[in-house]
DNA sequence: CGGTCCATTGAGCTTAGTCAAAGAGCGTGG
DNA sequence: CCACGCTCTTTGACTAAGCTCAATGGACCG
C-alpha cells in the first residue's frame, strides 16, 4: 500500500509546519523564509525513539511527518500517553526545562524532525522580529493546554466509546489543519495499543470499543486511515463541541 | 468545630499569595508591598458561585482563601474537576482568554478573592518593573500545566485506591507551599461528591476507596481534616515521586 | 421537630480488564 | 515461492473494578 507517499513528499512535509503556524497568525515573507530555512536541516528517528528523555534537558524541536506522543510510565510499567504530537507540532519548544523534562516524548511511527534551536534563539532574544511566529507558537501552547484539558474529560467523565469518537474527532480536526484530511479521510498509523495508553483503556477493548463504532456505521478504519462515515453521529456520541479544539476560542482571543 | 479558624485570619490568609509567589521566586520589597496593596481589595463568594464562566472573558483573580476548581460539564449532566485552585492560586491570571474561557472557576467553599487586574497590567505593561513577581507567575503556570499531566495519569492509568491516594499527596504538598500544613494534618474541605468529580469516580464509590485507606492505617479523615499516618506507604501506594509537584524541576529550571 | 445535606451501607449489575489462543499481514531468508 | 517469525488484530471465557439504585443514619439548622 502506497497510502503514505503524500506525506513523504519533502515540499508537503514542509507544508505541515506551514500550515500550522500560519493557522494560527499571519506570517511574513521573512518568517516563512525562516521556516524554510530552519527546515533544511531535518533528521529521522525510528518508532520507539525517545525525542526527550524524562528528567533530561530538552532539545526544541518541531516535527515535520510522524506521529509521536508525551508519556510518562508508572513504576510497575503502566503508561499513559498524555498527548499526541501531529506533523507540525512544537516539541519543548520555549517550554521551560521543567515541563519538558516531566515527561519523555517518544516516536510513535517514523518521523522526521527540524531542529528549533535556532527559532528558539531568534524568539527569545527579540520577540520583535519575528511577530508572527512568536504569536503562532503563543498560541500553539494555549492549544496545547486546552487539548490537556479535553483529555481530563475524557478520561474521568466519558466511555470507552465515548473517548475513542472523541479522540479520533480531535485528531481529525487536528490533522485537518496540516491539510492531512482529505474528504473524510485521516492517516492512522498507530496501533491498538497506543490507542489504548492514549484512552485509559485495555488493547482488547480498544479492539472491541473500535469495532462497535465501525458496526455503528459511524466511520472505517482499515490500512491506517480512518473514514469518517457519520461526522454528526460522532460528534453527538461524544459531546463534541466546536470550540472543543479551541480554534474559535483561539482567533476570537487573538483580535 | 472551628477548625477553619486560622484560615480565616487576616494576615495568614494574606500569607497564602505571599507564600505561594515566594516559593517560586525572590520578591523584592517593592513587589511585596505591591501584592500587600492590592489584597486590600477583597470579595467574597459563596459555594457553588461560578468566578469565571464557561465562554465569557475572564477577570483576573488570586484566591486568598477557601477552595475553588476549574471544571467542564458535559451535555448530559456529568462533571469534570480538572484542577482544584487552592488558597494562593491565581485564577485565569495572564492566561489568554481562550484558555480561561474554555472552562469555568467555581468555588467549592466560601472564598476570598482579590482582585488582580492591577497586577496583570502592571505585568505586561513593562514585565522588567516587578520581575521576580514576572518570573513567580510563570512558574505558577509551568506548575499548572505539571498537574494537568499528574491529573491524566491519575486518571487514565491508576486504580481508584491509587489515585484517592496520589491526589491527597498533590493537595498535601500544595498546600505545604501556603503553610496551611500543621504536622501531618491538614484541611480538606470538599464534600466526597467533589473529590469524586475530581477523580472520575462514583460518590459511592469513593466512599468506599476512602474507608479502605483508613482501614489500611494510612490516614484519617475526620471534621475536613486529613491526617496522614504513613506517608511512606502513601507514597508508594501512588507511585509517587518527589518531582511530581515539580518542585525540584522548577527550581532547576530557574538557575 | 422537620428539612436538608452529606456519609454510609447493601444488593445487584455493567463496564472494562485479564488470560489465552487463534488469525492476519508482512518482511526475510532459505 | 514458500516457510518462518514477528507484530498486530481478533475472539472467547472468565473476572473484577467500579457503577446504580435504594435505603438508612448523622449532623446541622431554622
Amino acid at each position: 500500500m502506497s497510502q503514505h507517499d503524500l506525506r513523504h513528499r519533502p515540499d508537503l512535509r514542509f507544508n505541515a509546519i506551514l500550515h500550522r503556524l500560519s493557522a494560527f497568525a499571519t506570517l511574513s515573507v521573512a518568517e516563512l523564509q525562516f521556516l524554510r530555512d530552519l527546515s533544511r536541516q531535518t533528521r529521522q528517528h525510528d518508532p520507539r525513539v525517545e525525542l526527550c528523555q524524562e528528567g533530561r534537558v530538552p532539545v526544541p524541536r518541531i516535527l515535520l511527518s510522524g506521529w509521536a506522543c508525551r508519556q510518562r510510565m508508572l513504576g510497575d510499567g503502566r503508561r499513559q500517553i498524555i498527548s499526541f504530537l501531529l506533523p507540525g507540532d512544537p516539541c519543548s519548544l520555549l517550554e521551560r526545562p521543567a515541563v519538558a523534562s516531566h515527561c519523555a516524548v517518544v516516536a510513535l511511527t517514523t518521523v522526521t524532525v527540524v531542529e528549533a534551536k535556532a527559532l528558539e534563539t531568534a524568539l527569545t532574544a527579540n520577540s520583535t522580529v519575528y511577530p508572527g511566529l512568536a504569536l503562532a507558537i503563543r498560541l500553539q501552547t494555549i492549544q496545547d493546554a486546552l487539548l490537556l484539558q479535553d483529555q481530563v474529560v475524557r478520561l474521568g467523565r466519558q466511555t470507552a466509546y465515548e473517548r475513542m469518537v472523541h479522540l479520533l474527532l480531535e485528531l481529525r480536526s487536528r490533522l485537518g489543519i496540516v491539510q492531512m484530511v482529505e474528504g473524510n479521510m485521516f492517516p492512522m498509523p498507530v496501533t491498538q495499543e497506543i490507542l489504548a495508553d492514549a484512552l485509559g483503556l485495555s488493547i482488547v477493548h480498544v479492539n472491541r470499543t473500535l469495532q462497535q463504532i465501525r458496526r455503528d456505521g459511524m466511520l472505517e478504519f482499515r490500512g491506517g486511515q480512518v473514514t469518517i462515515l457519520d461526522l454528526a453521529m460522532m460528534e453527538a456520541v461524544a459531546d463534541w463541541t466546536p470550540t472543543s479544539l479551541g480554534e474559535q476560542a483561539l482567533r476570537s482571543g487573538v483580535g
